[in-house]
DNA sequence: TATACATAACATGTATACATCTAATATAAG
DNA sequence: CTTATATTAGATGTATACATGTTATGTATA
């Protein structure tokens, strides 16, 4: 065995250096849960959207690691995204907390979604399929049949359901993605308001106007009724005041409180 | 001294439980570079968004730990926010990369783009001072006289800048980071592409017109003059197939790939 | 030569100890 | 009693060791 030196020579496996992740680990479903920072990652989120978690509340790293029974490290990493979601502020030496809603950025995203929607429902307009409009009657009946029952919960899914559906028509999901993303804390601040009087009633009209857009082909008009549709929600927004200060960052400038009038 | 007790006894600091950051750590400028953590994400960052690492390219957190001289913990929150913002990928047990570019995303970023950047000037055009106006005259003779120099680099800063203006003059400085947030892959994208011949030229033209739409208050003509601006990028996009596959997401619809004819 | 399998290097995931800074409390001074 | 200062509990920031999985490589086999 003139060849053992060949286990003794350091066997160097230098790995791809400028590969694209090709070898696709994972192939279908892999990733069931994914890992524990995966895991604490989807609860805090999901706690902190659904208001179970109310802004300004303190997060300690120490809690979360004994009621996920993990250590701090995939705790923190859960931390950093929604640090970069904005779903929490780490305050350097001193304290996480559960994301204040800045007051200022409501307004912005109200414009933002409002435009974004817009496009959808101008794409949709032009590419809808008669069963796909049908969709959009179920969906609004739906809203309906919620609304007589006056069941928010289920007012409010149908909604989604409602919006999802024009922007799946579009088919262009990553806005829907950009969308859901603009809507997270206009979504949270609605959470904390109470519903006004009669909303709902006028909710299943303006859909309904949407849609008669839609099934027109009518692109502008679609777009123009989404619009208006959407700039509604800017009448909650003057009731900040009131509600509790302390969940919210306070950066409105006054002069910018009234969006776009028309 | 009969109440040495008091030291014995377990002084319990029980932090503010449900308090906002309020405190407010910092005033000005105490974080003039940050954490390491901090340090790490932005020089990271920076690489990956001027294509100094190439879509694709394998990211060693040993390499980086190195290089930074600091441990993997901040070099792992680093990536994980950027993960966040899908400029790496990360596959789980195996490697981390630079972030590759999903062609999926290229025509909706510029939908997206284009009505945010739409709404944006339709405000700007109802609000604009004649200062504004001026100033923004002034970025397209600066973007011409680039243009004439065929200073790539100089005209696409002031281009840069005169889309910055016209989202600071609509005054919503929220939805200009969320365009800038649309804008990542594009921006990564036409660092890849060689310049289109008379691109600049015509960039100038319509430039022109959109000032023309804000100078005349016509919110209207000022939106339909940006869309028909940003929608002239989508011809870049046909020209995919043939550069670096290896930098890019082939999940490419085929179906989509005309995004929006008018 | 081509294929299947075993092995181990090397990547990321997690746990834990320590460093550092903040801020609440105790203490002293006015 | 009010204010200023010192102290220290407790939070996040960082370093490091270990766990776990993937994947290149070596080896045996047909």
């Amino acid at each position: 065995m003139e060849d053992t030196s060949n286990k003794a020579r350091a066997r160097r496996r230098p790995r791809a250096q400028n590969a694209p992740p090709a070898g696709e680990a994972m192939f279908l479903g892999a990733n069931k849960k994914g890992s524990a920072s995966e895991v604490v990652r989807r609860k805090l989120r999901e706690d902190i959207i659904s208001l179970k978690l109310v802004p300004g509340t303190l997060i300690n790293e120490n809690r979360l690691t004994e009621q996920f029974g993990v250590s701090r490290t995939p705790v923190r990493e859960a931390i950093q995204r929604l640090a970069e979601e904005k779903l929490v502020e780490v305050v350097p030496k001193s304290g996480t907390y559960v994301g204040r809603i800045p007051l200022s950025s409501l307004p912005e995203a109200i414009i933002a979604r409002s435009a974004l929607e817009a496009a959808m429902v101008r794409r949709a307009a032009q590419v809808a399929t008669g069963s796909q409009i049908t969709t959009l009657k179920a969906l609004l009946e739906q809203q309906q049949e919620a609304q007589i029952a006056s069941d928010r919960n289920a007012f409010h899914y149908a909604d989604d359901l409602f919006h999802t559906h024009i922007t799946r028509i579009a088919g262009y999901p990553g806005i829907w993605e950009l969308i859901l993303q603009v809507r997270v804390q206009i979504d949270r601040y609605r959470r904390l308001t109470l519903p006004q009087e009669g909303r709902m009633q006028r909710v299943v009209e303006e859909h309904a106007a949407i849609i008669a857009g839609i099934e027109q082909g009518n692109a502008d008009l679609a777009a123009q009724n989404m619009t208006n549709h959407l700039m509604q929600l800017r009448i909650d927004l003057e009731t900040f005041h009131d509600l509790r200060p302390e969940y919210f960052i306070h950066d409105l400038d006054l002069k910018n409180l009234d969006p776009t009038p028309n």
